[in-house]
DNA sequence: AAATAGTTTAAACAATCGTTTGAAAATTCT
DNA sequence: AGAATTTTCAAACGATTGTTTAAACTATTT
């Protein structure tokens, strides 16, 4: 009576079912079960569609990531193709991107940050980071290469546990922090990042 | 012919084997059948000793942070026995007792670190929290509440996600970061840490 | 030495896991 | 229309999950 979907419907069910499942509670700890059962599909349809259960994961995990990455690329280039650049820009550039993508996704705010977190942490972004480690290195140029690798490292973990573990903030503040609107917490971020690189 | 333990020999077996094979793969999939495996104990040794598998993820994450967390309180009170804190001395105090837990540690010391990667994210430090935010509130008197939690958050994701993923930073950089010793490591994020607090 | 308490054991519990099967249903193509 | 292809489906696959049982074993106490 439901399953109003035309042709490849259960594909994208699929997907969306498994993203929200995964936000809520990681990847390695959602059976497929669950998955068919909130898209309204068979089990099978995981194997016929994606292969397996991994490549379900694989095709979620690209989904999110891609547009994200892209605009990443985009951003550098034109920042290149205008000159000098700072480290500031250059940090503004690798972060609003995560942050454009997790408020006009369809998925709630909270489901998408936390995927997204999770996300991040994963190897997807190889080519981003071969363009942006030399322009912070030029942008840089007292710093070794070790260190300027370091440090985009460090910036890279506040923004995965931010987004992870946004709700960690409330227990330890015992409910006293206020609610923020997500633009004012990525200044928070890119503020802390920006400081904390140039030191 | 093996198991050359004494009395209680299977309890501390079960915790060590845990910790190892959690820092390897993470708490949520290692079965109880490979722990009981690797520690050469039955099964049921689990449900005897710790009443759950639940019961020894509690017992090793206890295990782990307790001595940590006492330290931490225990520089704090020292420090604040001697007047004004500033925020390099709190956040120095707040990073060194794991990195010195880290290095005591007979476990090795990759598994030892991604292990309190994992036992840092999880809410064991209530009280601690309880008493560094005010500290370092009182340490940065133009900063709002809000201000202090959040940046004390962003410490933390740089600490856990460090240590977490210390092996990240290698594909990053393609091998070419030199290894360095844990307190280079342990310098680089408080200066980063110092730097963003302070900004 | 007998009795009690503490610990370990093999075997099985029901539940769930990802995957596979082969046939029905739906869709597209000729 | 019929044939061919794509997609869905219920049912079962073997493997593994955490937990439980009741008997056997060891150590301590009486």
């Amino acid at each position: 009576m439901a399953k109003i979907e035309g042709k490849c419907g259960t594909r994208v069910a699929l997907m969306e079912a498994a993203a929200t499942l995964f936000a809520e509670k990681g990847f390695e700890v959602v059976s497929v079960r669950e998955i068919t059962t909130l898209a309204q599909a068979n089990v099978a349809s995981v194997k016929y569609h994606f292969g397996s259960r991994e490549g379900l994961i694989d095709a979620v995990v690209a989904r999110m990531a891609k547009p994200v990455n892209d605009e990443r690329l985009r951003r550098i280039e034109e920042l290149e193709g205008l000159g000098v650049v700072t480290v500031t820009e250059l940090i503004t550039a690798f972060f609003e991107p995560l942050f454009s993508q997790i408020q006009n996704s369809p998925l709630s705010e909270k489901l998408f940050t936390k995927l997204m977190g999770r996300v991040e942490v994963m190897g997807q972004f190889r080519e981003v980071a071969s363009r942006y480690v030399p322009a912070f290195m030029e942008a840089c140029p007292g710093l070794s290469a070790d260190d300027v690798f370091w440090r985009i490292h460090f910036c890279f973990g506040v923004l995965a546990n931010t987004l992870t573990h946004r709700d960690i903030l409330k227990k330890i503040s015992d409910g006293k922090i206020a609610d923020e609107k997500l633009s004012v917490t990525l200044k928070r971020i890119i503020d802390f990042c920006d400081a904390g690189f140039r030191q």
